[in-house]
DNA sequence: TACTACGTTTAGTAATTACTAAACATTCTA
DNA sequence: TAGAATGTTTAGTAATTACTAAACGTAGTA
């Protein structure tokens, strides 16, 4: 039986949500990125509200995370004030502004609170058994190290997007 | 003023908890973690109770799920029928199991999904505007692609973990 | 067999997060 | 200036998730 056309945005939009909910972020976030990858032309929010059901409130502020994660981006027709719009289709420049607004995070603050600990320790100031200190010490300078590791493989990927896509081919084989 | 080793673990694990919130887990599995990751030897379950303040029943499944991740590991002695429990100090090791285990997770189910759709464009079954199915299936496509090369970037950083961490470099070097 | 020492499951609660509805703010138009 | 058309904020609700407490299962020991 053929599917409609309208059954079909259904279901990937659908499939979005779950990848988007996958990486803890509301589903309806991943339904509006669905919304607007599938249209042709830019969408206003009310006609985001149309498409996905949410409500004004919810899109405004979702899509506004969507904006600061450089996967859509917000325009304006001139004459018109309705604010619009639309997915980011390449999604290297979205991973490297993901990236990089991570700088920010909550996460980046944990991780620095790593360090932290390991200053601290190395700096002496830590009273307390000896041996113990010492098997604290590089079990977090491991820990560290991993870290480091990330964050350069992180700038690896960054740079991968100027390279294109096709060029994760050749990690792969550089390094077998 | 000299800090105490026990608050110096505190502060550790309180870092390891907020990263383990950050990537949508229950910041009590990074409190186990953090534990067991500064323990010299291997934790029995009341002794993890003991040092997080969370229950048996919290910690039994949490425990487990770690386990499936590859975070940490189940053991037993001779003649005692606790479990012991220590952490993976190879993050690679981690990663990589992380990657399989993700094979079979929800995320690639909603993978599949976008496959699908795809599938359905490409067999000419959806009935609709001609134009608009080309836009959605080249849209579709892109995304797909997309997939293909994280998965590949994946399958470079399993390979990686066999190379041991000073690779990172390279990669970055090789592509600058 | 009964008792003890564990790990697991379950049913309920607390905490968090996503979302709605409606008030609000702002800017354009008449 | 009043009114309309928008986007934003806020206060509350619904849904989800993390966790607790306690019942349960099991295997070893007396």
């Amino acid at each position: 039986m053929p599917t409609k056309i309208t059954d079909l945005k259904q279901d990937f939009t659908g499939g979005l949500s779950q990848i988007s909910r996958f990486w803890g972020f509301p589903k309806g976030m991943g339904a509006i990125f669905a919304v607007l990858y599938l249209s042709p032309s830019p969408l206003s929010l009310d006609e985001i509200v149309e498409q996905t059901g949410l409500t004004k409130g919810a899109i405004s502020t979702e899509v506004r995370t969507l904006a600061r994660m450089g996967l859509v981006h917000r325009s304006s027709k001139l004459g018109d004030r309705k604010d619009y719009y639309e997915a980011e289709t390449d999604f290297y420049t979205s991973i490297r502004s993901i990236l990089k607004e991570r700088q920010n995070s909550e996460f980046d603050r944990a991780v620095r609170s790593v360090a932290e600990t390991l200053e601290k320790i190395e700096s002496g100031s830590v009273s307390g058994d000896e041996a113990e200190i010492q098997f604290i010490h590089q079990r977090v300078q491991a820990l560290q190290d991993f870290f480091n590791a990330i964050d350069s493989l992180a700038k690896a990927v960054i740079k991968l997007e100027r390279l294109g896509i096709g060029n994760v081919k050749n990690i792969l084989s550089i390094l077998k």
